[in-house]
DNA sequence: TATTGTTATACTCTATAACTATA
DNA sequence: TATAGTTATAGAGTATAACAATA
């Protein structure tokens, strides 16, 4: 099934050839998405690719990613947790989790305590720093979050999280 | 992210100081995700990790990732199209779109064709190879789609992919 | 001057493997 | 032996900038 939707809109237009070798202006969304449209891992790339990029962009100027405030609001709610824990309730890889903390640490949001129960492990804090820090960056997620409710409505964000509740 | 967390019951467990040193094993569920629980971006984002490594899986045998079927797909449903027109469809740079098909071109899924109207840019074509393959693509991606159906359910697929219709 | 395809660089993220110090 | 943290490497993917050929 082609889907050729021919829209009229002003949106980035292309050549293309017409008969013999005419050309004539072609709007980007006139190209068919053919198989694409039914499958839901096209559709949820790219909300996820807008969502994050709103994200950087609300909180672009704490300079904070969205791994980022989810590594700080894990440890924030669970003061202690090892590196491995975290790592794993959030599905990082724990190599990349050391990166992700050394950037972090050397901002002063986040600090490692050498753990007394398992001397192989570090117990992973805020700072009063972070703790502030942290605060501030929840609140301009909200900020961010509200962008997503504008987007899709606030019924549909609902529905989504209800519908994606397994997956965190 | 961990590709094998289909894994059944084995949960991983950490050690959890209880009281006055006291350690017991705890779940990795059981550590609060707080503030993200109530941001979609971080439920989608989960949900297309999920989605993409079982597309991988799925199409494995054929070596055929995500962002290369869409590129097939966009092609074969609109021959003729210039590197730029893809790009700007799919949300692809035109730096790394050119990687992308010469990835595609030496497996002789895709040709370029010089065009004559413009002789800066390509016309681009499956080849009668591409086609074939293609097709076989396809039906993988159909069975990769019921994967996801079986996942979050019949109904639910359905209104996912209406919530997000507008980001193709 | 602007655009198409290309090359190049840098940074993020994923996936591994191996090493160390502990357990 | 196994695990926690670390280091290293390779490959995707993203974001830029610059260049040659062409419009």
């Amino acid at each position: 099934m082609t889907a050729s939707a021919a829209r009229v809109d002003a949106r980035p237009s292309l050549r293309k050839r017409v008969g013999n070798g005419a050309a004539r202006r072609i709007d980007a969304d006139e190209i068919g998405l053919d198989a694409l449209v039914g499958h839901a891992g096209y559709a949820v790339r790219r909300f996820q690719i807008w969502i994050f990029q709103d994200f950087i962009r609300t909180l672009g100027d704490v300079d904070i990613r969205p791994t980022q405030y989810s590594v700080l609001t894990v440890i924030g709610a669970n003061p202690g947790l090892s590196q491995m824990a975290v790592a794993k309730r959030l599905g990082i890889e724990r190599a990349r989790l050391v990166h992700l903390l050394d950037s972090l640490e050397q901002r002063k949001l986040v600090k490692r305590v050498k753990s007394k129960t398992d001397r192989r492990s570090h117990a992973l804090h805020l700072t009063g720093q972070g703790e502030t820090a942290l605060a501030k960056f929840k609140r301009l997620a909200a900020e961010h979050e509200r962008h997503v409710e504008a987007k899709i409505g606030k019924a549909n964000r609902e529905r989504l999280l209800q519908i994606l509740a397994d997956f965190t």
